[in-house]
DNA sequence: CATTTTTCAATCAAAATCAATCAAAAACAA
DNA sequence: TTGTTTTTGATTGATTTTGATTGAAAAATG
């Protein structure tokens, strides 16, 4: 039997049951104890499930999604903090583009009340926004598989059909000098375009974002409103250069 | 045995079962454990396949996420037919268009093995075409809720920057004056417009979409290739104006 | 709480599998 | 044909996987 055979047959059992037994998995596989014992090591590495003494159990609530709920409340407080405040600028009316990203993302169960149009690069938003029944429009073009978002040429071509009132981005680093920047060229270029194609521009960036450099820059820090909950004493440099909303959680 | 003759003989043996042993494929091909070995590592590096310590398994996805199978319960096995042949049309460096739908959704594991790029208005496409590392472009365009396709006069911009090798395409209804017909006039107009940009044109229509007329017209029969498990009863007409596959379940 | 039992991680040697190499066979070109 | 290139299969030493063993750690027991 090939391993990954037996890493399925593994995982086959945790679905039926919730709970599996060392022995029970030995007795199903025909291999050895170590055997086992290895593939659970890498099993739980890859985060398909948890070791308990004595064997393996599911991975948490069931193998589905968690909720939206669940998922809310597992992230950062911070990148809450920074969602909440961002989403409490978006008006009734309003045209906007969310960046793909984690905190771009906690903005969507705050915009389910308004009344607000989105436009958005993010694959992993399209299913939330849906299903809070927002108006939505997704940027088409090339899909970078790491962060799902839509990216490349002929993103930006498809972005410029859009205006914004407003746009959220979420970048990597944030730099006096440098301005914002994001590993990804292609991932910049879109950032840029967006941020050209709407009225007032907001930087979501946590605290660990500043100072870091990370290649591609998007723009400069005088074209848009950083949110952040970075702490005061790492900000004078920046509030000279532009508006720098803190929040905290 | 002509060594691309070879190459397709292992693939087709991952494809029914997903893993292969070396013993296996060695027995299978007459040919000598060096060779298979040279295969596998030219098949791994074409993508087709992922090598394992004793032997072969199909890439990623498939195996390890019985989850995205299990949604979709509701897979006829006329479906998976019809899926099953139009997926055997696309060769290797195709660019395909994939309608949003349920029988163009069946077609991507058997794209996994194949070298091609992908354009899907499906949203419900997208994880599973990226959890193949198939190569995935999305339209861009206003999402309909319901069926989680893209749509709209931006779709249609958004898809002129391609040029489809073959199109496959959903239907919700066949006729031989009225063509092919789908409810919604703004879905209607982007399969159109996939169909115009694109060599070869498939229609997958299992039998009960035949003499429906719903509404809005997509093309004429003409235009396209049929491919259907309808009886052969109910053909006729149909053939008279266009070429049509029949498969059996 | 001490003892017993079970399970675990680390180690190691055997077995299986692999990559690299090379000469023979086959396909190809002149 | 003859010489050249490509493909193939056998061999070899290296690598990976495996299962047994051991003492340590964790749970169960009295």
């Amino acid at each position: 039997m090939l391993t990954p055979e037996r890493h399925q047959m593994i995982l086959k059992l945790l679905q039926d049951r919730k709970t599996v037994k060392m022995k029970e998995l030995v007795e199903a596989t025909k291999a050895s104890e170590s055997t086992i014992r290895r593939d659970l090591s890498y099993l739980e590495e890859q985060k398909k499930l948890r070791r308990v003494h004595g064997g393996a159990s599911i991975k948490s609530a069931a193998s589905e999604e968690p909720s939206l709920q669940e998922k809310r409340t597992v992230q950062l407080a911070e990148k809450q903090a920074i969602a909440e405040y961002a989403a409490s600028l978006v008006r009734d009316g309003d045209s906007i583009f969310l960046d793909a990203g984690s905190t771009t993302y906690e903005m969507i169960p705050l915009l389910a009340q308004k009344n607000v149009l989105v436009v958005t690069n993010g694959l992993s938003h399209l299913e939330t926004l849906t299903s809070y029944d927002i108006e939505t429009y997704v940027v088409g073009g090339r899909i970078k598989r790491k962060t799902r978002a839509v990216i490349g040429a002929h993103a930006v071509e498809s972005l410029k059909h859009y205006r914004f009132d407003k746009c959220f981005l979420g970048i990597n680093g944030v730099h006096p000098k440098e301005g914002f920047t994001t590993p990804d060229p292609e991932e910049a270029v879109v950032k840029n375009t967006a941020l050209q194609l709407s009225g007032e521009t907001f930087i979501l960036a946590d605290a660990s974002k500043f100072h870091e450099i990370t290649f591609a820059k998007v723009a400069d820090i005088q074209d848009a409103v950083i949110i952040s909950d970075a702490p005061e004493d790492l900000l004078p440099s920046f509030k000279e250069l532009t508006e720098v909303k803190v929040v905290t959680s």
